[in-house]
Order: structure tokens, then sequence, then C-alpha cells
RNA sequence: GCCCAGGUGGCGGAAUGGUAGACGCGCUGGCUUCAGGUGCCAGUGGCCGCAAGGCCGUGGAGGUUCGAGUCCUCUCCUGGGCACCA
């Protein structure tokens, strides 16, 4: 009998598969389509055992759909442009493209053994020019329909390097090569209209129904739908042109709590006036410095400047308030300005409190009184009122009273929630922020005082990258007809080889020749623009080029009719927002230029977020209290307790940790197939935990995982030797099992719970080994069992399959189906419990009747016992499940 | 601060309101073996008990129910995400 041996059958067998072209995906109108699509990978040079469990989930799906009928599309491909490419190529030598292509191959070769069954024959990477070139089409079709501009956006601009960063680029507000200090500064970029479709790529969220609630509700918060007011200001003594300030606001019930107005460094107006100050304009140098990241901003110290002008209250003309510019209002949100309410905003009053400014309390919690001290500081117009803080008096004033101060934190309730208005000025005294803010919203529209407006957080997406290892813009700067599209008969507009990386900054800026050309429109010379995309471009549609991949259009609405939308997407949760809602709005945008259906607006149908691969951390300690990492291989385990192998010092064990290089805790799938086999690793990343939970790979486990696949090749192979008699009993048993077992794997199957699935099949396969059942039996069951174990672990169970004589590949049998006839038990066994306390088990016929299992269940000795004589008052008998005596 | 998850044996984790701990790891004992490993058999939540059996047990406190890990209220802890967004 052989032995097995993962490392020779497993080559053998996808030889086979290969060689019948199993796995190549052919348009079938007459067969129902299966689209099942993992994240595709960066081509960083190795796979990672993240990759091999996500890769693993979807080959799951693709093989059970495959086997129950369906025409299956299963692609792979690299996301391949990018700054590592650019990095590697300054850190080494070397050329980015060569430093892609030759990791797409390394990754490729350890790809494979893994027997994913992948159409391998539509793999592209994202940098190839066939790609790339139907990526320029797009860009050009989506610049005719208008859902592509330029305007002025901001960048990190680190000023020695002479080049723009990205944020991850910016250490601490330096520039992480040159250390400089990062500037943000303007530049003219491409930005894609996504917000246009901010509120169908909210409401469509509702339609989603298999993607998990969390992503939903991620990104419903990105795209930040919000109601508000947008109203002017009447500025005083205005400078030419500015006599308004419009404003935005989602809160213009407190509009009577005005202190102040505030404006962006980056508001036409603070431009206006920092051309003619010089303070001004080394205020705003000033709020500019930093990085581009929300974080950056947010950290920074809140500056403002006053700036002398002052604005009239819309509802009292006499009122008036002071202009400051400040540092953390963002011009791309709303009107760039804003009015600062203090006693219900912690940011307002912050600044308030730094610059001196009144605090006006609009509302306070419902029946509370007013302060019984004044304040520390007083203020020459209305009543101010200020912070929060409720007081409870149990003196003999006002027994019970509570009272209301505000000292240093404003008072934010949930806008859910009742309040009292004190200065309020539309609706009922006492009503929720939401009642109060539709009120003041009509009130203000009825008495002309600005309009409700609907806005949205999600801004534009601006795609314009200055560096070289992307897709080129295709578009052309001439002298004479300004920015022209350049012709699609000219694409794609190919990256020049010849470039370096020696100096910092663009490449292809510095091109000796690739930036001349000719103008599409007039012919006279011009030059082409230096920009690439944003890679996220690239893994916006790469789902629908795999349907017709070597297309020269960027699809073909025929394939992408019979094959979008993707069925199941399986990828992590850190693509939960951009790639995710990118791809939607790309889907939309090629459906406006006739490049999918418009059934391919929401591009998935479902969604999977699996979890990671965590690996336990050996952690000692160094000198100078560092701490030191050790390999695995480094560490012996004893009784829960980790020791060196060298030396047996103690080491601390941190469990279930990100696996990251530094800490020396990656485990190599490409070793892991070396040590065990592919079907062992896929069998593991799939056992134990739940696929949307991280799972912990252990050596342990690992050694389990190959054991018992060993164990079902051992058992399979006795089986097919065998010739024992058939047993009537026995055999009746076993297929009964044999049923149960398809039902409930192909259950996990569908439902994504795969470790139930693999646990499942471990008792199975318990079940099968002590079997006294007669060979054919046995052999019909150890069938089953390879076949339920094909998904998964798919070279052992055609081994099986083959041993025991099963017709073709089990790779294209049909999934067996369970017999529900087979499913029923004839006896049951029921718990009895007294009064909720389990006391003994009954075995009954299935059918037999209430009162029939109430006579049974009391007759039990220990329910006797339990009694202790006293008299049921009431028997609750679940038909098959428990009895419960009630006493 | 806000929004999500999640707290169950020594560990990873199972449980449509119906026998808590499936399955795996680890551990214990036995058989196999020259030995180690493999393989096979049995056991394994805690406490008491020779046993039969009993008591306790799903972060904590209440509640609903014949019956709660599961439903409700409050609370504690852990992990993740988001945020000068007006």
């Amino acid at each position: 009998m052989s032995r097995y041996s993962a490392a020779e059958i497993e080559p053998k067998w996808q030889k086979v598969w290969d060689d019948a072209g199993l796995f190549r995906a052919e348009r079938d109108p007459s067969r129902p389509k299966y689209y099942v699509l993992e994240m595709f990978p960066y081509p960083s040079g190795r796979i990672h055992i993240g990759h091999v469990r996500n890769y693993t989930m979807g080959d799951v799906v693709a093989r059970y759909k495959r086997s129950t009928g369906h025409n299956v599309l299963h692609p792979m491909g690299f996301d391949a442009f990018g700054m590592p490419a650019e990095n590697a190529a300054m850190a080494n030598g070397g050329h980015p493209k060569d430093w892609t292509y030759s990791n797409i191959d390394t990754m490729v070769a350890q790809m494979k053994p893994l027997g994913f069954s992948l159409d391998w024959t539509r793999m592209f990477a994202t940098c190839d020019p066939e790609y790339y070139g139907q990526q320029q089409a797009l860009f050009l079709d989506f610049l005719e329909k208008g859902l592509v501009y330029r305007k002025n956006a901001v960048v990190n601009w680190d000023p020695v390097d002479m080049t723009v960063l990205a944020n991850e680029q910016v250490e601490n507000g330096r520039g992480w090569r040159s250390g400089a200090l990062v500037e943000r500064r303007e530049l003219t970029q491409w930005f894609f209209k996504i917000s246009d479709h901010a509120e169908d790529l909210l409401e469509s969220l509702d339609g989603l129904d298999d993607w998990p609630a969390k992503v939903k509700l991620m990104q419903a918060n990105w795209i930040g739908k919000s109601r508000g007011l947008q109203f002017a200001f009447g500025l005083i003594d205005a400078p030419e042109g500015f006599d308004r300030v419009e404003v935005y606001t989602t809160r213009p019930d407190t509009l009577m709590g005005a202190s102040f107005v505030g404006i962006s460094p980056d508001h036409p107006l603070a431009k206006h006036l920092e051309a003619r100050d010089p303070e001004v304009a080394a205020f705003c140098a000033d709020a500019r410095q930093g990085g581009t990241t929300a974080e950056s901003i947010e950290t920074a110290e809140k500056k403002g400047y006053d700036t002398g002008l002052r604005v009239r209250h819309p509802f009292d003309t006499a009122w008036e308030l002071p202009v400051y510019i400040a540092n953390f209002i963002l011009m791309d949100y709303g009107t760039g300005a804003i009015f600062g309410c203090p006693a219900h905003d912690q940011r307002d009053l912050d600044f308030c409190i730094k610059y001196s400014l009144p605090v006006i309390e609009v509302f306070r919690p419902e029946g509370a009184h007013a302060p019984v001290s004044i304040p520390d500081w007083e203020f020459d117009h209305n009543p101010v009122y200020v912070g929060q803080e409720l007081i409870e008096f149990d003196g003999e004033r006002e027994p019970e009273a509570t009272y209301f101060k505000i000292t240093k934190s404003a008072y934010v309730p949930l806008k859910s929630q009742d309040v009292q208005y004190v200065r309020g000025f539309a609706g009922d005294p006492f009503q929720t922020g939401e009642q109060a803010i539709e009120a003041a919203i009509a009130f203000c529209e009825a008495n002309g005082v600005g309009q409700g407006v609907t806005r949205f957080r999600l801004r534009d997406w601006g795609l314009s990258r200055q560096r070289y290892w992307g897709c080129p813009i295709p578009v052309v700067h001439c002298p004479d007809c300004g920015v022209v599209p350049e012709k699609k008969e000219n694409l794609p507009i190919e990256l020049p080889d010849d470039v370096s990386f020696d100096i910092p900054g663009n490449p292809l800026d510095r091109h000796p020749t690739w930036r001349d050309c000719a103008c599409p429109s007039c012919g006279g010379a011009a030059r082409r623009e230096t920009d690439t995309m944003d890679t996220f471009v690239d893994s916006s549609w790469y789902f629908a080029r795999f349907t017709a991949p070597r297309a020269d259009t960027p699809t073909v609405m025929e394939d992408a009719k019979y094959w979008m939308n993707v069925d199941q997407y399986i990828g992590g949760i850190e693509h939960a927002i951009l790639h995710l809602l990118y791809a939607r709005f790309f889907a939309r945008a090629m459906h406006i230029c006739g490049h999918l259906p418009s059934t391919a607006n929401e591009p998935f149908d479902a969604l999977f977020t699996q979890g990671m691969v965590t690996h336990a951390i050996y952690q000692s300690e160094g000198g100078n209290s560092r701490p030191v990492y050790h390999y695995p291989e480094e560490v012996e385990l004893k009784d829960g307790r980790a020791y060196l192998k060298d030396g047996g010092r103690e080491v601390t064990i941190i469990p279930s940790a990100k696996m990251s290089k530094s800490k020396n805790n990656v485990v190599d799938p490409v070793q892991i197939i070396a040590d065990y086999g592919a079907d062992t690793a896929r069998w593991f990343v799939l056992s134990d935990s739940p696929p949307e939970r991280d799972v912990e790979w252990t050596a342990a486990g690992a050694e389990a995982a190959a054991r018992h696949l060993a164990r079902v090749h051992r058992i399979a192979a006795e089986i097919a030797e065998s010739d024992a008699p058939a047993d009537g009993k026995e055999d009746a048993a076993l297929l009964r099992e044999m049923h149960k077992a398809i039902r409930d794997v192909t259950l996990g199957v569908e439902s994504f719970g795969f470790n139930a699935s693999i646990a499942r099949l471990y008792a199975f396969t318990a079940t099968l080994q002590k079997s006294q059942a007669g060979a054919g039996a046995k052999r019909e069951a150890a069938k089953v069992l390879a076949q339920l174990m094909s998904p998964m672990t798919p070279h052992l169970a055609e081994e099986c399959w083959h041993l025991l004589g099963g017709e073709g590949l089990v790779a294209s049998a049909p999934w067996p189906q369970a017999d529900e006839a087979m499913l029923v038990e004839d006896s049951v066994t029921m718990p009895v419990q007294v009064n909720g306390k389990r006391r003994a088990e009954i075995t009954v016929p299935r059918d037999m009747p209430a009162d029939e299992v109430e006579k049974l269940a009391l007759a039990a000795d220990n329910v006797i016992r339990a009694l202790d004589g006293a008299q049921p008052r009431k028997i609750i008998v679940v038909p098959g499940r428990i009895v419960n005596v009630v006493a």
C-alpha cells in the first residue's frame, strides 16, 4: 500500500487538470455562470500566508460551484503599478519594470503549487501596456462624458527633494528621505467626479444584501451625507467683491449662539487679505505647514488670526461677529467658512476660550436651570453662558433642582435627544436637535436667510500622481489649444524604458524626448502630461477586464453581460472603503460610457472579508532592555511555555500577533508546502477559525492537519483493497451518516462556514474509519468523503477518488446530494429535565405521541429520584428534542 | 468622543431559546514499537465522591421563560474602525 506523499501526488494531479484545461473559462450561455474573485495581489515578490488563505477560500467556492454545474470564472492577476517598484529602483538600482515582472514570475511560481483552480490564460498585470492602454481609453471616454476634470489641489511637497510625497512618505511632518519639513503646495490635478454619484453610492448600499454590514456602514460614514443650511453673512466694510461670506452649517439651530466666523486659510477672502498684508500671509503660510492627512491637521494646535473684519448676524443687524482665519477649517468641505457656536461645539469652545470670545448658550438639558454663579468673563452683547456642568443642589433653596453651568466642555447631546431651547428661534422650546435643525432650515428659508442643502463628506477623487511607475494620463498640453485629449489610435501611451532613478523627482519630467509630441488637435509641437494615475484606478476595473482580458477595447459587452457581476468577491477588510467605493464608482462610469451594462453598476453581488493569519511572537529581553525576537525554530514548547533551544531560557509568548518580518513570526507558504504539501496548508488555513476571523498558525496545528490528511489517504487505500462482505445494518448506518455529512458539509461551504465543514469532515472520517460496514458501502462513503474534501484538499481528493475507482476526475464530478429520506432516524434520544436540570435520557421511536413520551420520561429512575415524590405540575415535550418536567 | 465587533475549558473555537464545550490542539493512561516518532484505543470544564451520582459553571448584576451562552436592561473589560467634516 502506498503512503501519502503530497510531493508526489500534488504535481501529478495539477498536470492532469492542466492538460484537461479544466479551469479555462469559456462563455457558454447554456450554463449558469459563476464569477468568483479574490482581490488581486501586489507583486511584492513573495506570496504571504494571508494570500494562501484568501485564494483558498475563493478556490473552495470555485470548485464547489463547478461541481454544482456552474460555468465558473476564477481569474488571477497582479496590481502591479505603485511606489515600491520605484523605491526598489532607487535603493538598489535596476528598473521598476524588471523588478515588477520578475516578482510576478516568482509569485506565479509560488502560487501554482497550491493547486488553485484558476484560469491562468486570463492573467494580466496592470502594468501591461495592453491593460493600461485600455485604461487610458477609459480615461478619454470619462473625459468626454465629464466624469474627469482638472482643478487645483494641495499635495505634500518636499522642498529638498523637489518632489511630491504620498501621505505615507511623510513622517512627523518631514519627508522620509530628505528629512525636510513638508509643505502643502497647490498643483493643478485631475479629479474623478465621484461626488456627483455620492447619493447613488450611498443609497445603493441598501441593496447589497450579501455585503458585511460593517463594510456598508464604513462606506456610508465615509460618504457622510449631511443636511444643513447654507447662508451668507454680510461683511462690514468689505473689500471689493467680498461683501458676503457664504457659510454652511449642520447646526442652524445654534445660530443664536454664534460668536465668530471662521474661514479657511485657502478661502478666497483669506487669499485676498494675504496678498495685501504680510502678517496674514505669515499666518496662512504657517497654517499650511504640515502634512495633508486628516491626522496631521487634527493634531495641530488650533490657531486663529483676527482679520479685524466683522460680519452682521443675519437675525440682528446690530449684532456683529469677528472674522477669523482658522487653521482647522478645510476649504474642501462645505464653503470653507463656518460660524462658531462654542456652547455646543468643543472645537469652537476651545477656540473661543483661547481668543476670549463669548460663549452663548442655545439649549440646555431638559428641566435644567440657569447657572447660579456668573461665569468668569462677561461680554458686551447678550447674556453669556458657559460650559457644561450639571450641578445637583441638595441645599435648602431649591431641592432637587438641577443647575447647568459650562466650564471647559461644550454641551453636545445626541441630535435625537430632547433638550430645552433657551435661545431657539424656530419650533417648540422642547425638541430634539433633529427637529430644531429642520425647523431652523424652514424658518430661514421662509425669511430669506439661506437655504437647506444636502452635502456629502465624500470629496472628488484626485487621481494625478507625480511619479513614473503608473499609467500615463493620456492628455497633451498644447501652447495653442490648451489641454487636449490624446487620440485613441495613439494609445497606449507607453512609459519610456530609458529612465533612471538616481535623481529624485519624476523621471518623466526630465526625460529628453518622451514629453515631446504633436498636438492631437492642431498638429503643432506640444508636451505630454507627465503625471500618472493613482494605482487605485488600476484596481477599479480589473474585475471587468477579466471578462475579456485580451480585447482591444476595455471590455466586450457580450462577455461583460455574460460574466458580470462578480458573484463572490473575497478580500481583506483594509479595502472596505477606498477600493470598493472607487470600483463601485467606476462601474457606474463605465456604464455611462457604454463599457458595462447597467446591471453591473453594483459589480460585486456578494462580498466576504476574511481575517488575518496570525502567529505567536517569541520574545525575550535583550541588552538595553530592548526586546529580542526569536524565530519559531529557535524555541521549544513545553506545557504551554516556550524555552530557547539554545540554553533553555524561558521566553515570553505573545499569541495571535500579526505577522511581521521585524518580529520574526512570519510563516512562509513556500516552506510550508515543502514541509507538508499544499493540501495541508489549504486545510489548515480553513480550519479552526471562522473565515471572517483571524486564524493563528501553529506548527502543532499544521502537523495535525498533515496527519489527518495522511489518515484519510490510508483509510481510502485500505477500503480500496477491502473485500469485507456487506452487512445490512452496518451499511445502512454508515450511509445514513454519509448523507448527514453531505448535508452539513454542503451547508458549511455555501455559508462560508469552512471551519464547520472541516469539523464535520473530521467527524465523518472517524465514523468511516470505525464502521464495520461492508466494502461496497465503505467504498461509496469514502468516495463521498473524497468529494466533500475536494474543494479544500483537491489533490488528496483526486488521489483517493482514483484509488477508489471513481469515474473520471473528482474535480469534474457532480456534487453529492443528501438523500432526505436517509436523514431521518428511526428513534431519537431525548434528554429529560426536571425543573430545567437534565436528569435522564430516554430513547423513543421518532414518531411516538407526546403523551407516551411523557409516561416514559416520568418512569425513568433518575426522574423519579429527582422528583422525590413531588407531583409534576406541567410536562413540556418538544418533539424530538427535549422533555421538561415542572414540579 | 463616536461607531462596530467580541468576552465560553490549559489553547483555537462549536452550539435554529431545548443535553454548554462539536471539531482540532495540548495533556493523561493503555496497546503497538528495540527506542523515539507514527498508528490505534480510552479519558480530559471545576469541585465533592470508590461508585452511582451531586453541586457549580459561558466577563459581572438584574430580568423575561417550563427552559437563557443565545432574548431584554444596566455594567465592566478587550480588539478594531473613524474623527478638527462645520
